[in-house]
DNA sequence: CCACACCCACAT
DNA sequence: TGTGGGTGTGGG
């Protein structure tokens, strides 16, 4: 009898033993639908060696109901599957989903019934049937369609169905997509790129598995370099895949891409509609897709001939998924490549502190573009110190900003003002009583959003309207907003400039790559003076009349102290000031700061890369920090506070101990409440020799907790909260 | 995770 | 005796 072990879409239980019914074709990859309980569910088939489960005996085994008619999942994906559950200590299911897509998608193509005549006379031609024949000629349509061109109705036209003479015919509504044609706007390169062009295209046709740091200022070109590396997949008939960290990049990627290969890629993210997710889905899978653009999720896709995985923008944080399967998708994105062979580049301007260190030791290749694009220059940056000048009270805004400003206004110049804040301001309180707002599912203040009147959490979406009197003391006209948020300081250009004509950019505003497009074009028309903008402008756009940038706060990154504070504040407002000055003229920096001595503030206005980086790296090799050594969040939660505390100490009493290993907490995690949970964390930092994955599941495994505490694990977290 | 059996508390 | 909610368990 023919056995079957499926992982299934059910991230509760294990891999499950099926029988394989006579006239079924399944083998490992083999996506099937099988019978649990009363239900159905989706799985694949595996390698049975490969997954341990309880042995049961054939007479136990329920057949398997379906197997689909679609590529098996590839013996490189099956393994990538495998790797990621088990590093970032997921269930399998979890990651196997996101190879899938809804199960819409693996149903056969839509496809819609058209009719078309075959040029038989039917027996019986009444005037009726020969007009409709006549006129209809080899015209193919819906039923409908063909009844309006011949004149007669509907049933007519069934009747000369039904007769012979006209037959059925299955259309596939999803279109194919275009093909990309690497020979359609062929770049002009500099010499540098032009030289790490040519190393990437030969690493194409190598096809191994080459890791390269693809590292240039911003404004250098670095698109246009890897754009080769895909014409040169293209040209293979091979599948290239390019990961962004936002949705809102993809816009200006799209134009870029537009230009270099004459129509879109296919993109992938979590705004598709259904029907362009299946459609997507099953031109990659058959190979169709030539070039995929997605964000993370994009890299569990079945490509059964993938040639190159381009990780751009790669220094940045929301590469890691902070829920679901917490995995880091340039990470992962270095393991599908080795897995399947092929080189991958991770393009920055600012490479993370692990990117770097990976290149120094000479795991990854370097590919170095040292100078902007068509001459032009990196911006000049300076420090406001707010001590010595501060804005007026009130204000957010220091004098020689506003002069900046002003000029530049004057000299129709374009401007940024970046505050990595959204809404009017972080929190509202009494100035009778001292009540301040606090959103009741999180330790978090509520947010007040101006422009739609009301408060917010950013954490979990609560809202309320904008009250008008304080809920504690009743007063009226007692609440402050304390603190900027962009909003208020579009309100500060407002007050100040009038005839400024203003944007605000943040996830609010900028929430589909439409959004993101209109912004473009009104920026690129000249219809916009002054953006205010949180990340979301920070990186991925060209605006040649932009010349201006003012970072509002540059201190606010450095609060919290974690791990990467100060690397993630040098990063961003590296990214940001190279918005400025990306044509002819020059561009400018003001960066506001209460502290301009600070490493950061003095590496960024000296242009010092590199004494910032060597110091950094040395505090983590001496803290053995990552890379140097690995750190483990074991994040306990209930609705139950008593519960997720009594649990959380429960896990570290019963912490192992290694050499090399230290358990740290519980303690409240810094985010105490989110979502009307209750978070204890615990933290684990190992030596990198350290297996911490397997101490850490044999940890947990051994320990039982009450139904509604939930424990996560986040390998190498990215965020602290 | 989901469906279902089981048990107990409380209403009828 | 009936019903509903909480709890525990199996699912191949």
């Amino acid at each position: 009898m023919s056995r079957a072990r499926v992982i299934l879409l059910n991230s509760a239980i294990g891999p499950l033993d099926y029988r394989v019914p006579h006239g079924l074709q399944v083998e490992p990859g083999t996506i099937v639908v099988a019978p649990l309980g009363p239900r159905q569910l989706i799985g694949a088939v595996w390698e049975p060696e490969r997954l341990q489960t309880e042995e049961v005996g054939d007479n136990r085994l329920r057949p398997l109901i379906h197997a689909y008619d679609l590529p098996p999942l590839s013996a490189p994906l099956r393994r990538l599957i495998e790797w990621t559950a088990d590093y970032y200590l997921a269930p399998l299911a979890s990651v196997l989903r996101m190879a899938l897509p809804s199960s819409g998608a693996l149903e056969g193509a839509r496809s819609i019934t058209e009719y078309r005549a075959i040029g038989r006379v039917p027996e019986r031609l009444t005037p009726q049937r020969a007009q409709a024949l006549e006129r209809i000629g080899d015209r193919q349509g819906l039923v409908s369609e063909l009844a309006i061109i011949g004149g007669v109705s509907d049933g007519v036209i069934r009747g000369l169905v039904k007769a012979g003479a006209i037959e059925a015919v299955e259309v596939t509504i999803d279109d194919p997509f275009p093909e990309p044609d690497p020979a359609h706007g062929p770049p002009s390169l500099e010499p540098a790129q032009a030289e790490a062009a040519q190393e990437l295209r030969d690493a194409v046709d190598a096809g191994e598995f080459a890791p390269y740091l693809l590292d240039g200022v911003t404004g250098s070109g670095k698109t246009e370099v890897y754009f080769e590396a895909i014409a040169e997949t293209i040209r293979r008939e091979e599948q290239a895949l390019v990961l962004l960290p936002e949705i809102a990049l993809t816009e200006p990627f799209l134009k870029r891409f537009a230009a270099r290969f004459g129509c879109d890629p296919v993109p992938w993210h979590s705004g598709l509609r259904q029907s362009q997710r299946r459609r997507a889905w099953r031109a990659i899978a058959s190979g169709e897709a030539r070039v995929v653009v997605g964000a993370r999720s994009a890299l569990f896709l079945p490509y059964p001939k993938l040639g190159l995985i381009v990780v751009d923008e790669a220094h940045e944080a929301s590469f890691k998924q902070e829920d679901g399967v917490q995995y880091h998708a340039r990470d992962v994105a270095v393991m599908r490549a080795k897995l399947e062979e092929v080189p991958v580049v991770l393009a920055s301007a600012t490479p993370a502190i692990e990117t770097r260190h990976m290149a120094e030791i000479g795991t990854y290749r370097t590919l170095k573009l040292p100078d902007r694009y068509g001459g032009a220059r990196l911006p000049d940056m300076a420090a406001l110190d707010m001590l010595k000048d501060p804005p007026p009270r009130g204000r957010w805004l220091a004098p020689a900003l506003v002069e900046a400003l002003e000029d530049n206004l004057a000299a129709g110049e374009q401007s940024l003002l970046f505050l990595n804040r959204r809404g009017y301001a972080p929190l509202t309180l009494c100035r009778r009583c001292g009540f301040r707002f606090q959103c009741p599912n999180c330790t978090a203040w509520m947010v007040e959003h101006r422009f739609t009147h009301r408060l917010a959490c950013h954490h979990c979406g609560h809202v309320m309207p904008a009250p008008a009197a304080c809920p504690e003391c009743r007063e009226e006209d007692s609440l402050v907003a304390c603190g900027p948020g962009v909003e208020r300081i579009a309100d500060e250009v407002h007050a100040l400039f009038p005839e400024a004509r203003t944007s605000v950019v943040t996830s609010d505003t900028i929430w589909s790559p439409a959004k993101a497009a209109e912004f473009v074009a009104r920026m690129e028309a000249g219809e916009i003076d002054i953006v205010i903008g949180t990340q979301l402008v920070t990186k991925g756009y060209h605006f040649p009349n932009l010349t201006l940038v003012g970072v509002v706060d540059a201190d606010l990154g450095l609060a919290g102290g974690d791990l990467r504070a100060a690397e993630r504040s040098f990063q961003q407002i590296r990214q940001v000031s190279g918005r400025a000055g990306r044509g002819e003229r020059p561009g400018r920096v003001l960066v506001q700061t209460h502290d301009p001595s600070a490493r950061v503030i003095q590496a960024l206005v000296g242009g010092d890369a590199e004494g910032f980086y060597a110091a950094e790296t040395d505090a983590r090799r001496e803290a053995a920090m990552p890379p140097f050594g690995r750190l483990a969040a074991i994040i306990v939660s209930s609705e139950d506070q008593s519960e997720a505390n009594e649990t959380a100490r429960l896990i570290g009493r019963a912490a192992p101990r290694h050499d090399n290993m230290a358990v740290f907490g519980p303690a409240p995690a810094p985010l105490a409440m989110l979502r009307g949970r209750h978070r204890q964390r615990l933290l684990v930092h190992a030596n990198r020799a350290v297996p911490i994955q397997e101490i850490i599941r044999d940890w947990l495994g051994r320990l039982q907790w009450p139904r509604g505490v939930r424990v996560t694990v986040d390998v190498d977290p990215y965020s602290f909260l």
